[in-house]
DNA sequence: CGGCAGTCTATTGTCGACAATCATACGACT
DNA sequence: AGTCGTATGATTGTCGACAATAGACTGCCG
């Protein structure tokens, strides 16, 4: 039989693209910390009932992008300092377990996607296009948990990017790194390829407490 | 005026409670991997509507407790032996990095309540409560995260520990371990009191390990 | 003029009903 | 006999309406 390796076909849940299309205006800032989301307005602007909205914020509530306040409504969640320190602090530890488990394994042929996107993300920082730089910057980090192969580190790891991403959007799209981002994750993947944990570890530590102590110093933006 | 110290009153969302007394009957074995969790059945059993049985369904298929394929229904998940290792690899992430905080932080107050745990807990396995180890163990770890003041890092442990009770719960409540377990704890806390690190990690290594070993060899229930 | 009670409105929370989708069982055709 | 097509049944997905709650406003009283 004619058993190609196709895909599942592409199943569109609509609370799953409403969820979709709100974290994207959360983490993008179309929706700045604070802002009271309701699911009546939603409801019309998307032209769908209230049944699949209030589904789709609850599943945002659980990520905690979203704050609800019982009998008032849900508000894009509003990010701290001690909130900055605590994503980041939780994705450290996320990260070295999935270090600890590609060094583990020496399994180069997972790092290759990663070396692609190192790769994209100095072309495009040699561009100046800094937008795709911090865009690649989550895409790198995501695709390194997921090359652990551990389902429930991607689980954790996914709603810690969509927060740092929000962290980002409100300190008003200022990327604080420049050209020292590329260079860091050359050095991560580096010693990713080989078969020390220490300085997997040491890489990783060097490049979030940077990130956070960056962001740490920039306002936030109140709303 | 009378400002006795009261808690703020005991708010009952009812998909809340719906999702706890389901995510109940999972944990307990009530509700055996694979078993279809119909909504309409479910609202008619709880006397609601199907709104908040949905609502609440929807959680714990978030939580991953819960299997959902469209349009066919909810299924409680089927844990095979890699994701009981999987389990174990993410709870060891989060326990290490929480551990690494408390023993920086350097409180012993907080250690207090962990005293507590285990002192029950030695007190129940001398009357051979064995079933109430097993509960004051999992609160023990959940207590030890909540210690390290991470809100991220006790979000996801939460998820963690429910999957891991399923876990046992499949086993057919057969617990692994006796009188041990009271010593590793025992060891673990006196190791958190201290100011090393080092034996912190050995410890939750050990425990860990020895947990999903004991697990991976016992045979999992078939449904 | 300030504080408080009562009302009013907007929003969420809940409900029952309808429509769409999928699985199963049966029958027809090759 | 095996396979395909069809009918049926059950379940999820979606919708609009009702009820309950919290905040805001107004008017009254001190």
């Amino acid at each position: 039989m004619a058993t190609a390796n196709l895909p599942p076909v592409e199943r569109k849940p609509t609370p799953g693209v409403i969820a979709d299309t709100i974290r994207t205006r959360i983490i993008d800032g179309s929706f700045p910390p604070g802002t009271q989301l309701g699911e009546a307005q939603l409801a019309e602007q998307l032209e769908v009932s209230r049944g699949p909205v209030r589904e789709a914020l609850q599943r945002l509530v659980q990520e905690e992008l979203l704050e609800a306040r019982p009998h008032r409504g849900v508000f894009v969640a509003e990010l701290d300092a001690g909130d900055i320190a605590d994503v980041y602090r939780a994705r450290r530890a996320v990260e070295r377990a999935a270090a600890e488990l590609i060094v583990e394994r020496d399994d180069d042929g997972a790092l290759e996607p990663l070396a692609r996107l190192v790769e994209r993300m100095s072309g495009a920082a040699q561009r100046g296009r800094w937008g795709n730089v911090v865009d690649l910057d989550r895409r790198f980090h995501e695709v390194l948990v997921d090359a652990a192969g551990s389902k429930r580190l991607s689980r954790m790891y996914r709603t810690l990017l969509a927060e740092t991403a929000m962290c980002m959007a409100a300190l008003e799209g200022a990327y604080p790194a420049r050209r020292e981002i590329v260079r860091e994750h050359q050095r991560l993947l580096e010693a990713l390829q080989g078969d020390e944990l220490a300085p997997v570890l040491a890489c990783i530590d060097e490049h979030l407490d940077r990130a956070v102590r960056q962001l740490a110093q920039l306002p936030l933006v109140q709303t």
